[in-house]
This record gives structure tokens, C-alpha cells and sequence, in this order.
RNA sequence: GGAGAUGUACCCAAGUGGUUGAAGGGUCUGCACUCGAAAUGCAGUAGGUCGGCUCAAACCGGCGCCAGAGUUCAAAUCUCUGCAUCUCCGCCA
């Protein structure tokens, strides 16, 4: 959510710099709603003022025996007077929280202008794209093959987007997500959070996904909560409503999680395979920061992305998303892509933002420079550290040998109990 | 799922309709005393948020006793709904 008192002061500003994401904000609305907002507010706190000053009184007038029915029936006036009022801005309140929660944030001076995923801006590359001297395969042949994926059989108990692994298959993926845990916690100084799959309303406004994306999300009936598309979500929010000290931060966390995602609007788009299902399994990483330092943040923690793709010696580069690739709730994002050879070209893996105070100010999340300064919101950032399942897709494409078997990252073998799947 | 209880500030806690601007402790902070500390004394410890006036601060005002709705001239206090916690029962991993 953006301060809204820049939408009142420079709306202009606003509004320039959100069409470099192609957002074209029209504050008229906004900006009548206000005005007659601050009307009522004070016109109905003036008249409250009133109501507390005579109401003081009553009890000494009673005491002298006066007769207070008089005042009781002007009081009764200013009572109405005050509901409807109250009433007004309530409804204004809210329809002004509605129009500001869909406002997305201001990119970053630093974020470069463009349309879309072409005008990415490489950063830099780690290793070479994976080189074969035989005829390489795709990861859903390659797991089929070896009998360690079963996209069939998931499409018969749940449906399409849906993945059951298998033996190896199913190791490696736990394999995985232990060794990412691990190397976050053990290397990198993050505390484990497992937090719930299912999270109220409320929380998927803290984080952005809600009001506005509800599409995507998957909702449990009979219930208000949500599955969680991110752990970014729970994890977030652990804080809402807190106000926290400088010296606590940087808070640093990492969870796993399983992801669901309804991927509405993404239909014939990376059908075969990993890359896009309905519930996914991640490792997320998530930081509350000073302000002064959170794009130093945002680097280590994108270094600390990087660093479990080269513990499994895996090609990637990382990229700095455009203004106009830039997600609802962030500032700026590098996006870690990993090389898939089916795909002939890096893919997402994981996506590292700042979103500076917009999910703060949402969820309430501030802190204190010392404990007589006045509480400013946090910075919170997050990151993928990473995708399990693409990391699933990644190994068995750039492991794979000639006879179909796959090799298993050095790094994984101590959590897998083996280094080949044949 | 059933029955009962509870929800007041950083913590404990008083408060059954009006001078509550929420008692009293604790904690913490400052000051005094002290070489320093402890003890003691004094002072502060309701922050936050939304507004007004402002470059800003100071200042002034609205809100605030889990959340929301209601009754009333007036609600921490009465009513309803929701949420959370605790105890017991049922079920269950």
C-alpha cells in the first residue's frame, strides 16, 4: 500500500512514475473521496468534542438537582447528528481503502524501464549452459522413464497440474528441501519457520495477493482461510501489528513450504512437466529490514538464492526485472533463472524482491530506531531459495547421461543415500 | 463437536452506566542520594492511529479496555455476533 499522504501531496508523481509499469493510476476518484472524507471526519469530531464536554458535566448538574431533560433531548440531536457522520466517513473509509489496496507499488530509480520479460536486464551468469554429446531429454521423459514421476496417475486422483513422485523421485525432492534448509540455517543465519498452509484474508492483504488476486488463490469452502500460495504469506505476516527494535533487525527467516497456485489465466502455458503446477513445494526466505540498509538486504539475500544453485552446480544467471515485469507489491526484483535444456533458455527459479514498506505499512510491521523515536515501518523483502520442484526439473535435465540414468549433485548425496538414479 | 470460564497498557491487576484524562503494583527510563552500586525518594512509563494548525515541531482535538454491531443523552461496564486463550468431555494423528 502506498503512503496516502503522497497520493494527496504529489499524485502527479505518483501517477508518472507507475506508468513505467504500464499502470495507468487515475487519482479523481481518489482524490473527491478524500476531501469529502476529511469533511465529515472533522465536522463529526467537532461535534463529539461537544458531546464529551457536555457529557462531563451531567453528573455535577444531577447532583444539584437540575433538570437534564432539556439537554438530554439537544444531546439526543447531536447523537444522530453524529451516526450519520460516522457512518459517512466509515463508507468513505472504505471505499478509499479499497482504491488505494489496488494501487501497486512505485518501482525503484534503479529498476530499468520496459514492457516485458525481453527487457530484463542480465546481471550476471554462473556456469556454462549444460553441454550434451548425445541426445538430451526432458525432465518429465527423463522421471517418467526412471519411474520416478507419474503425471498420469496425479492426473487420475486430483487432476492436470498435479505431479506424484515416486521412489528416488520422491527422495530427491525431500533430499532437496533438506539441503536448502540446511544450507540457510547452518550458512547463511536464518531462523526455520514452518508455518500453517492456510491463512485468513487478512494475512493475503498484508502481503499484496489479496484484494486483487483472488483469482489465483485457492479458497477453502466452507471456511475464510485461503491455501497459502507462498510462504512469504504466513511468514510475513508473523509480524503484522508489531512494532519491533532496531536491533532486532535484520530478522531472517526460512520456510518451506507447499505453494498452491489456481495459475488462472496461465492455461496452455508450460503444460508437460514441473515448471507450472497447482501445488508446488518451496523453500522461502524472508527478511525485515532497516530501511537504510534493505538493498544491501536484498543483494545477500539474492547471494543466498545463488548460493544453494551452485552447492548443486547448476547454470543460472540472474536478472534484474523491468519496470513493466515487476510484481504488484514490489520495489525491485532479481530474478535467479536456472538453465533448463528442454527449454533451450534459463528459467525462473526463484524471484528475489524488496518491497521496501509496501507490504509493511499493510500489515502493520514497524520497528524503532531507539525507544524514544516514533515508530517507522520496516522493509520486508523475500525470495524463492529455492523452487523445489524446478530445481527437480533442473538436476534431472543437466545430470542426465547417456543411458537415460541421472546423476545425483555431490551435494545431495549425503541427504539421498545414493548418487544415481537409474 | 459439547459444557463452562476468561480477554483492560510491556507484565500482573482494580474497575456493574456519568468528575476514568482507566486505580494500584511490577518492569523500564530519568533525576536525587552515592566513589559506584544496592536500597530509598521523586518524576515519567498509552503507545499507536486519524485529523486540525504547521516547512516542521510544539500545541489542540477524535478514537482506544480482544474485534464488530446494538441499547443509551452517555458504555471498560448492559445486549448480540465473531475471534483467541484456559479447564473438562467427545473424537482423533
Amino acid at each position: 500500500m502506498l503512503d496516502i499522504k503522497l497520493l494527496r501531496a504529489q499524485p502527479e508523481v505518483v501517477v508518472e512514475q507507475l506508468k513505467r509499469r504500464n499502470f495507468e493510476l487515475d487519482l479523481t476518484e481518489f482524490t473527491k473521496l478524500d476531501a469529502e472524507r476529511r469533511a465529515a471526519l472533522v465536522e463529526a469530531e467537532q461535534l463529539k468534542n461537544q458531546q464529551n464536554t457536555v457529557s462531563k458535566q451531567i453528573p455535577a448538574l444531577k447532583k444539584e438537582g437540575k433538570d437534564v431533560a432539556p439537554i438530554f433531548a439537544e444531546m439526543k440531536e447531536l447523537s444522530d447528528k453524529v451516526k450519520v457522520l460516522d457512518d459517512k466517513v466509515r463508507e468513505l473509509d472504505e471505499a478509499l481503502r479499497q482504491i488505494v489496496l489496488t494501487i501497486p507499488n512505485i518501482p525503484n530509480a534503479e529498476v530499468p524501464d520496459g514492457n516485458d520479460d525481453s527487457d530484463n536486464l542480465e546481471i550476471r551468469k554462473w556456469g556454462e549452459p549444460t553441454k550434451f554429446d548425445f541426445e538430451a531429454k526432458a525432465h518429465w521423459d527423463i522421471g517418467e522413464n526412471l519411474d520416478i514421476l507419474d503425471f498420469g496417475r496425479a492426473a487420475k486422483i486430483t487432476g492436470s497440474r498435479f505431479t506424484v513422485y515416486k521412489g528416488l523421485g520422491a527422495a530427491l525432492e525431500r533430499a532437496i528441501i533438506n539441503y536448502f534448509l540446511t544450507t540457510h540455517t547452518t550458512k547463511s543465519g536464518y531462523t526455520e519457520i514452518f508455518p500453517p498452509y492456510m491463512v485468513h484474508r487478512n494475512s493475503m492483504v498484508g502481503t499484496g495477493q489479496l484484494p486483487k488476486f483472488e483469482e489465483d488463490a485457492f479458497k477453502v469452502a466452507n471456511t475464510e482461510y485461503f491455501l497459502i500460495p507462498t510462504a512469504e504469506v504466513p511468514v510475513t505476516n508473523l509480524h503484522k501489528d508489531e512494532i519491533l527494535s532496531a536491533d532486532q533487525l535484520p530478522i531472517k527467516y526460512c520456510a518451506y513450504s507447499a505453494c498452491f497456485r489456481a495459475e488462472a489465466g496461465s492455461a496452455g502455458r508450460d503444460t508437460r512437466g514441473l515448471i507450472r503446477q497447482h501445488q508446488f513445494n518451496k523453500v522461502e526466505l524472508v527478511k525485515f529490514a532497516n530501511p537504510d540498509t534493505s538493498y544491501d538486504e536484498l543483494e545477500t539475500l539474492t547471494n543466498d538464492a545463488e548460493k544453494v544453485l551452485q552447492g548443486l552446480g547448476l547454470p543460472y544467471r540472474v536478472v534484474r526485472l523491468c519496470s513493466g515485469d515487476l510484481g504488484f507489491s514490489s520495489a525491485m526484483t532479481y530474478d535467479i533463472e536456472v538453465w533448463m535444456p528442454s527449454y533451450g533458455r534459463y528459467v525462473e527459479i526463484s524471484s528475489c524482491s524488496n518491497f521496501e514498506d509496501f507490504q509493511a505499512r499493510r500489515a502493520g510491521i514497524k520497528f524503532k530506531r531507539d525507544t524514544n523515536s516514533k515508530a517507522e515501518f520496516v522493509h520486508t523483502l523475500n525470495g524463492s531459495g529455492v523452487a523445489v520442484g524446478r530445481t527437480v526439473a533442473a538436476i534431472l535435465e543437466n545430470y542426465q547421461q547417456a543411458d537415460g540414468s541421472v546423476k545425483i549433485p555431490e551435494a545431495l548425496v549425503p541427504f539421498m543415500g545414493t548418487d544415481l538414479i537409474k
